[in-house]
Order: C-alpha cells, then sequence, then structure tokens
DNA sequence: CTAGAAAAATTACGGATGTAATCTTTGGGT
DNA sequence: ACCCAAAGATTACATCCGTAATTTTTCTAG
C-alpha cells in the first residue's frame, strides 16, 4: 500500500491564502483581501492567487449574493506533513531525529519549552513498541 | 545588528548538486555527474546545474588539467538553518517548539532516538538561562 | 430597464526552474 | 601540427511564480 501523497503544490504567496481559508472559511475575496493585509499585494494580486488556487483544485466556492464564498479543498495538516518531510528529505536525507537534534541545538528553546519537550518525549516512550 | 542572511537561493535541482560538492570536494563535472547518478537526467542537465550554480555565486572552480575541479563557496550548515528556519516560519509562524513536537507526534521514532534526543535536551536544561 | 461599480475571468510579462540541445574551445593522440 | 572527442559555454523552451493590468460579467441603485 503506497502513500501517493499526490497533493497538489502550494507556491508561497498561494500559501498565505490557504492560511487565511485554513483558519477560517468560507471567506469571499473581498474578505481573503482584508484578512491577508500584505503591506505590498495589491489586492489584483491576491484575486490571481485565489483563481489559481482554485485552478489547482485547492480551494473551490460556492456562490452568494454578491461575491463567491471560498473554502479550501484539503486539511493544513496534510501540508505541513508534506512540506516538513520534503524537508527533511531534502537536509537530513529522511531522518528525523537529526532534524529534530538540530532544532533542539540551534534554535534556542527556553527553559519551559525544552521540558514540554520532554516529557511529551515521556509520554510517547510509554507507548508502543 | 541584523543577520541579513544574504545567501543566494539554491533549487531543488541545484541542491543534488551541491549536495555532492559538500560531501566531498573538489570534483570535476565529470565526476559530479557519475556521483549523482540520478535515474532520469540526462548529463547534459547536471551540466547546466553547474553552470547555474556558478553564475550565482554558489561554487567555482579552477583549473585543472583536463575538468575544471568544482567546490562549494557556502557551508551546508548555513543552509540547513537558512531552509529549516523558512519552513517553521511557514508552518508554525516561526515556532520552533511546536515544530519540534510536531515531527515527535508524527514520524515514529524508535526508542533509543527518542531516548537520545531526552537526553540531549537535558543536557541544554543543564546550561545557561 | 439601464448604467455604473464591483467582482470575476482572462491575459500579461519578466525571472526562476527543470530539462536539455547546440555551438565553441581545447588538450591529446597520431 | 592538426583533427577529434570531451569539456565548457551558450542558447532553448515550456512551466511555474510573483505581481499585476485589462476585459467581461453581473448586481444593485435609480
Amino acid at each position: 500500500m503506497e502513500k501517493k501523497n499526490k497533493l497538489p503544490s502550494i507556491s508561497d504567496s498561494e500559501w498565505l491564502v490557504m492560511e487565511v481559508l485554513w483558519n477560517e472559511s468560507p471567506k469571499s475575496s473581498h474578505e481573503i483581501i482584508e484578512t491577508i493585509d500584505h503591506p505590498t499585494w495589491s489586492p489584483k494580486t491576491i484575486k490571481t492567487l485565489i483563481f489559481r488556487l482554485e485552478k489547482k483544485g485547492l480551494i473551490t466556492h460556492e456562490k452568494g449574493r454578491r461575491e463567491h464564498q471560498y473554502f479550501p479543498l484539503f486539511e493544513k495538516k496534510q501540508y505541513v506533513k508534506k512540506e516538513s518531510n520534503n524537508l527533511i528529505k531534502k537536509l537530513f536525507g529522511g531522518a528525523t531525529a537529526p532534524m529534530i537534534t538540530h532544532f533542539i541545538e540551534n534554535k534556542k528553546l527556553t527553559k519551559s519549552e525544552l521540558k514540554e519537550i520532554k516529557s511529551l518525549i515521556e509520554s510517547m516512550e510509554g507507548d508502543e513498541k
């Protein structure tokens, strides 16, 4: 059984639009534009991104009275997994542990964050295999 | 003092070439091609990637007698940091701990990996602030 | 019902990327 | 000294991306 993972790809700019819809949907393009509030983008640009996302099958809409109401067709979770797997593959040849080690060593975490992670690990250790 | 982090970007394909040189350099283009052994790429393609990398200032070469000897101008470490920061920013709004949590929860790690990470954390806890 | 404003759809355009093919130079063998 | 194969440099071309502008459709106010 293969995990074919055939998610359409999302560019960095498009990602910002998806974030908005993942946070709350449906939203009209007008609402999306307001929510994004990107310092340099023209509203036109955001319209384009919405258009492309729909064309790629990442979002869809239903007709509202004045404006379309957009909502996402995939969950953020799936993309978080996909993107992080890609990076692990690229940076660490697919090995997760070195990645985690890298983060712990290089990104100064607070004492309480460390503690939390430690207890998460402890709870995992209890589990299976 | 800002970390301007002005590293030239490396595309996914180019990354494979960089990997080769990061592993061992200098190498001739011919050696790079052999080492990569990508199932579908023509050697021409790899030449192009080398050419682009040099143009972007990521690698350079010195004249050998028959072939150029290429070597990287940046360390992999810098790129690992950059790429992982980008992803953390994109997926978790810049917060490292949730990223780590995500990995620990979603990527089945072995008992010994968990143990190793735990002791790394413990050693960090000892340290500063 | 009609015209103007707002939204949607289409088109634009340069740079990056994946993936090569072609043209040019040069070191080595005869 | 000269020619050719191999290496290097240049060019190609379709697609994706960032970033819009232009064109078309459609609701709503008169």
